[in-house]
DNA sequence: GCCGTTTTCGGCCCGACTGTTTTCAGTCG
């Protein structure tokens, strides 16, 4: 078993705690596990074959109850807790959790009092009016639990581009390694670096189609075939996402790839363009007078149009092709160019890696400074760090800033925005730290005048360097609060302060439009991971990919610059 | 359920906010 498998039941043992209302802090034990599982380096079974339970034991926050169910785990495969708790609570709680306001108190009232199950049956009885009906719900209740499943709907079908890619990559490498393959590319969203992706398009040339695609159909992860054919092969792969892999032949390379990259209405105005200069672009080549003219790559492809390189990022018939005819593209900030990481939170709060360790985890990643930044005192559920705390984090931090070498930890902090747009941190203790983020973490339903009113209070206090995951949205999950983008990007600009690119994949915020907004205001940005735990930095891609969505420089990037550099692009 | 120079039991953690209560339960991350 896969340590993120175990992980997942005994996230999944403490939500049943939750429902059942256990003793705190057995259920977090339980989640500390999952988390300690999930974060750990090496492979849990290789651990356990090496040294047996007595290893496991060893694990922080492992005794001997829980290093007993790992082992009956990983014997097993099963586990006869966990087993029962499905069979005494048959509910889909992954599903029934991802509505907003719904945790596992509440599923187990409404599966008690109402037998519901699924998100299919919760709206079932909203919509009937039964929730409203019950005890300690009312008709507001009734009426979030339907707008909640009504976004819920809306982002279906679509997967994050930080779930995938792995997968995806993984794939593309596979074709790209077989010896009658002489190039393999994912196509499509993916290579545009969408937020999400609705499948997985791959362009693949080779003189030999029906091996390829015999080694597509056989890979371990397709379920399902839904069609084969020398050009065209379309697959289930088995975690829910779809697969298409074309074979063309080199001469059409450039022009499908081009095709199948899109966007759509990118596409739609390159072949306008050639209309106009009385050639035909489709997926085969650009044709003139009958001549396949489109050149060995993408570059020419764009050259024989008469426009400078587009990047795939920029492919959304948003400016970009009027800007490639003047040369006038911005000259996009380039992945891996990051040399710092503006937030991280540690197991101080709610991380799961010590100061250490992500210092540790970032210099191996390439960096060489990172800010740390947990959590303050008012989200007290995960631990919150007060005063006195952050004034002891950053003793530690001084004494590993001499004991580390090539990696330097700045003193940092996330400060919780209050309602009323207060921090919850003095400013004695703020002015004390390198880099002071703020963020919104409750009250996310205020009008789109009292929240902006909430951040701009925020955004002026003289130490806030930082406004962290603008706009709070998580993909999929739950929308973007109500903000007046507009005007935090002016406020952004008067006060110098910095706005976020979260990077975590169901975050990406702020997203592409805002970033192009704050580029063309002047405004400067980071990207950040928000990491959790040490594995967390290869996320600094994707909020890349978003800055390069958003038109984005190395210039407006301040973590692209090296400390010195950066320290004088922030307030002081 | 875990942990231990406070060492085998008692602490771990203790706030803001909503929506529903008429004094509080549940969620948040």
């Amino acid at each position: 078993m896969k340590n993120e498998e175990i992980a997942k039941i005994f996230y999944d043992i403490a939500l049943f705690l939750q429902m059942k209302d256990e003793n705190v802090f057995k259920i977090r034990a339980y989640e500390r596990t999952g988390q300690t599982i999930e974060s750990l380096p090496t492979d849990i079974e290789l651990l356990y074959k090496k040294g047996g339970i007595d290893a496991l034991q060893e694990l922080p926050g492992i005794g001997r109850a829980i290093a007993e169910k790992i082992e009956e785990l990983l014997k097993t495969g099963k586990l006869q807790t966990f087993e029962r708790l499905k069979k005494e609570i048959p509910v889909d709680i992954d599903g029934l959790r991802r509505v907003e306001g719904i945790g596992p108190r509440k599923i187990l009232f409404l599966y008690k009092k109402l037998g519901i199950k699924s998100v299919a049956e919760l709206e079932k009885a909203a919509k009937q009016g039964k929730i409203s009906r019950l005890s300690g719900f009312g008709a507001k209740s009734q009426e979030n639990i339907l707008k909640g499943i009504e976004f819920l709907k809306k982002t279906k079908g679509r997967y994050l581009l930080g779930h995938i890619m792995p997968l995806a990559t993984d794939i593309e490498n596979r074709l790209k390694q077989l010896p009658f393959v002489r190039k393999a590319v994912i196509s499509g969203s993916f290579r545009r670096r969408k937020e999400t992706v609705g499948d997985i398009d791959i362009l693949a040339i080779s003189d030999k189609p029906e091996k390829v695609m015999d080694f597509f159909v056989s890979m371990p992860e397709v379920i399902n075939v839904y069609g084969k054919g020398k050009t065209k092969t379309m697959v289930l792969l088995n975690n829910g996402i779809g697969a298409d892999l074309r074979v063309v032949p080199e001469k059409s390379y450039a022009a499908a790839l081009n095709y199948f990259t899109g966007s759509k209405d990118h596409n739609i105005a390159l072949r306008r363009i050639a209309i106009h200069k009385r050639m035909k672009l489709s997926e085969y080549g650009l044709f003139k007078k009958g001549k396949n003219i489109s050149g060995i790559d993408e570059k020419s492809l764009y050259g024989a149009l008469g426009l400078k390189y587009i990047e795939p990022e920029l492919r959304e018939n948003a400016g970009e092709i009027e800007a490639a005819m003047q040369d006038k593209l911005p000259i996009l900030i380039e992945y891996k160019s990051l040399k710092g990481d503006l937030q991280i939170q540690t197991n101080w709060t709610d991380g799961s890696n010590s100061i250490e360790e992500m210092a540790i985890a970032a210099k191996n990643y390439g960096l060489e400074y990172i800010a740390i930044t947990d959590h303050t005192k008012t989200l007290a559920m995960i631990n919150g760090l007060n005063e006195k705390k952050i004034a002891k984090q950053g003793k530690e931090i001084d004494i590993l800033n001499k004991k580390l070498k090539g990696i330097k930890i700045l003193k940092g902090a996330e400060v919780n925005i209050l309602k009323n747009g207060k921090l919850d941190t003095k400013d004695s203790c703020l002015k004390e730290l390198d880099i002071v983020g703020i963020a919104v973490h409750a009250s996310f339903n205020q009008t789109k005048q009292e929240m902006t009113k909430r951040i701009i209070t925020a955004m002026e206090n003289e130490h806030v360097d930082i406004l962290f995951h603008p706009t709070c949205r998580l993909i999929g999950k739950r929308p973007a609060i109500q903000l007046d983008i507009e005007k935090i990007i002016d406020i952004a600009k008067s006060t110098g302060t910095i706005l976020e690119i979260n990077s975590m994949p169901d975050r990406l915020d702020l997203k592409d439009e805002h970033i192009r907004m704050a580029v063309k205001a002047g405004v400067r940005l980071v990207i950040d991971t928000d990491a959790h735990s040490g594995y967390h930095f290869p996320f600094l891609e994707l909020g890349i990919a978003q800055a390069r969505r958003g038109w984005a420089e190395k210039k407006d990037i301040i973590n692209a610059w090296p400390l010195k550099t950066m320290m004088k692009m922030i307030k002081i």
